[in-house]
DNA sequence: AATTCTAAACTAGTATGTTAGTATTATTAA
DNA sequence: TTAATAATACTAACATACTAGTTTAGAATT
């Protein structure tokens, strides 16, 4: 099976271990859509029993990352794309609410740990390295709500985006030269410091309308990812 | 326990019907806030073993519904404002964009469901039933997805929507004159039908921002509902 | 009577066994 | 060789047993 693990999840209790660890793979698509998942199997490569694996399939399965089909097996559950154009639509609703509030609320202080962050994506950036600039530009909208104090929103979007960051994921592997997206982060980070609400609108909305891929040649590309 | 079942749960497996029963007890406010669910209880109520109890109890945490405490128990969780204000926020972000693209894509044919679900509200409000009422009011705001094809984005409102639900319940069995929700609903269905995407935002923004109660005395009123 | 200690009764998490249904393979019949 | 049937090997769902940690109640001590 050849997972990544991640050791950020050792605190955790093995039901929420296997899932992010889980979660994680098939995000990646280090875990193809269709992939049967054996519960004996990965039980053992977890060295635990099938309890554990279970309870994380029901998070992952709530979550549309798998489908399970009763008495015949679990599989990775293929993209589709109906669910790609709603998480979109909910980001765009909600990240452009998010970032007027921004504008409003966002505390001077937590600017600082934004650049910071950005500051580790022209790094991802300039060694190619696209899972990692993935990880940190998600990250940094995260920082926005939470700022906000509104992380629970930032939850529910994760949860509804497992089709479409696959997606994202695709489309950076093809093509690499993101460079604009950094500076999207950058002149965000600047209209909140200047609480320019107006502004901040019109970035952001112009930044959201940037995750839009050519969904065909991603699909010719990858026809055994895509549902229907 | 004294638990209020429902027959439309009945075609699921044990976890599925466990997870729907409980949760409807829960949100109707019937399992109070702060209440211990004894896996073993809770088992012989429903005749089955433990096992399909805790996968409904895996997927009651991650709404948000319980909260889990290793080896000292599982309890009702607490009303907690923060989480109320975030499923505000998100409803409004989402409802509004929603009945702007109803205006341009919501069938014709689906208009007349509507028109049944709003007779059935203003049945409940004459019977004085104030859950059958929220039911239906619920399934309004379902529909409206639905019929834009965005039915996870309601889905996902709902998940993060658990304890902004009880505090409606709650404000619902104070206050149950709520004819001006009913009249509102038929102003939506008619700016829908007019294709009229401005009066549209307009007449929703409006409905959303009803959703407010007074806080204050709700956590005068039943003080042991609330964190904090 | 108040405090400390101890043992029993709980709990969630994990392990393993059982059941019933599905898919696959081997076997038989045509 | 092909089609039908039976046996086998899978699977998810559910039942039960065990482990380790927490709380509670009661006994012992002050």
């Amino acid at each position: 099976m050849n997972l990544a693990y991640h050791k950020k999840y050792n605190n955790l209790n093995m039901k929420d271990y296997v899932y992010n660890v889980l979660k994680e793979n098939i995000m990646n698509l280090t875990i193809k859509p269709g992939t049967i998942l054996r519960k004996k199997e990965i039980a053992s490569e977890f060295e635990v029993s099938r309890t554990p694996i279970r309870e994380a399939f029901v998070k992952l399965k709530e979550e549309g990352l798998i489908d399970v089909y009763p008495q015949r097996g679990t599989f990775v559950s293929y993209i589709d794309l109906d669910k790609v154009k709603e998480a979109k639509f909910m980001r765009e609703a909600l990240e452009t609410k998010i970032v007027k509030l921004a504008c409003e609320v966002f505390p001077d202080e937590k600017i600082f740990d934004l650049e910071a962050n950005l500051k580790v994506q022209e790094m991802s950036l300039q060694q190619n390295n696209y899972l990692k600039l993935f990880e940190y530009d998600n990250e940094f909208h995260k920082m926005l709500f939470e700022g906000c104090n509104m992380e629970n929103i930032w939850t529910s979007i994760e949860q509804i985006s497992s089709h479409l960051n696959r997606m994202r994921i695709l489309s950076l592997s093809a093509d690499f030269n993101r460079s604009d997206v950094i500076e999207d982060h950058q002149r965000i980070i600047n209209t909140i410091r200047e609480r320019d609400s107006k502004k901040a609108l019109q970035v952001m909305e112009s930044h959201i309308s940037r995750i839009k891929f050519d969904q065909e040649k991603l699909k010719r590309d990858y026809p055994d990812y895509f549902a229907s």
